[in-house]
DNA sequence: AGGATAGCCTGCGGGC
DNA sequence: TGCCCGCAGGCTATCC
């Protein structure tokens, strides 16, 4: 569930808590849930600590997508996927609550901690020897961020495909950060059916579509993020947009715009939620 | 080759 | 009340 506008949530959250911070100790609970993508010889001898960012001084959070990376001074450069059940808290320890499926703590000096946490681990960790090999053995592999993207970046991707607009969308290799809470918003504000035919979009339908998407992503991220079960930001404090929602989980239910009904239906495999007078163009 | 689909994994809500 | 089933979904692997 934690699509752009969750992730910069807790990207923001996280930075205001580790930036200049130390990492004084790092516990690997379940080490299957790190991935680690190369070995500094150096930091060999210390085993999974020692690529997790172990006595090193955190300078910067970042995101790509719905991906986070924690960068540090000298060297390391952590990468954290919250899949759909992940989450980062920042806490003075860990609370009972957050016992249960916590895979990696970074203990910082003096004081305080902050917990990776994933249920399902569809989510995890990779670990680079520096932001540059991140970027070139992950990043490089997702399209740009929806929040940066341009009109003609994303008409080029979508121009070259015949699948539906909605499987497009969702391809992080075309565009990073939008899951299925904000495709299916996206679709209605700008009034396109998700199983129009992505390579149909004209111009003019693209442009309208990025300023959507910029519109709807930035609004979300001031409202904190959309919670629907258990997301919350590293302060776990929970997000307000899902009240803001227009579509996403009221199938069945009034437009807000025509009054008809909103339909269901299942595309790229998802639970898709549209109006079918509102939202032109459906194929197949 | 590219697109659709299954499977990973756990929690939770609905129905009986 | 309690149990079981099905669904939720980001991403990778596999099939078509």
């Amino acid at each position: 569930m934690p699509e752009l506008p969750e992730v910069e949530v807790v990207r923001q959250t996280l930075a205001a808590a580790v930036v200049g911070r130390q990492v004084e100790r790092v516990v690997v609970k379940r080490p299957d849930v790190v991935r680690v993508e190369s070995i500094p010889q150096p930091t060999r001898s210390r085993g999974l600590s020692g690529v997790l960012l172990d006595q090193q001084e955190m300078v910067e959070v970042q995101r790509h997508g719905k991906q986070l990376a924690l960068i540090g001074a000298v060297r390391g450069a952590v990468c954290v996927h919250l899949g759909m059940s992940g989450g980062l808290r920042v806490a003075e320890e860990v609370r009972p609550r957050w016992e249960p499926h916590t895979h990696v703590v970074w203990h910082l000096r003096g004081g305080g901690a902050v917990a990776f946490r994933d249920a399902r681990r569809f989510g995890g960790v990779w670990t680079f020897p520096d932001e540059a090999a991140l970027r070139t053995r992950r990043w490089s592999r997702l399209g740009p961020d929806a929040l940066q993207i341009t009109s003609g970046q994303l008409h080029g991707a979508l121009s070259r495909t015949r699948r539906h607009l909605k499987a497009a969308l969702l391809d992080q290799g075309l565009v990073a950060g939008l899951g299925n809470i904000y495709v299916d918003e996206l679709l209605f504000a700008v009034g396109l059916h998700p199983r129009k035919v992505a390579a149909t979009i004209t111009r003019i339908e693209c442009s309208r579509l990025v300023r959507a998407m910029r519109r709807l992503l930035s609004r979300a991220i001031a409202a904190g993020g959309s919670t629907l079960r258990d997301y919350a930001d590293a302060d776990g404090r929970a997000g307000g947009f899902q009240r803001q929602h227009r579509v996403y989980g009221r199938g069945g239910q009034m437009c807000v715009r025509c009054r008809r009904n909103l339909a269901t239906e299942t595309v790229a495999g998802r639970t898709t939620v549209a109006c079918p007078s509102c939202q032109e163009g459906a194929v197949g």
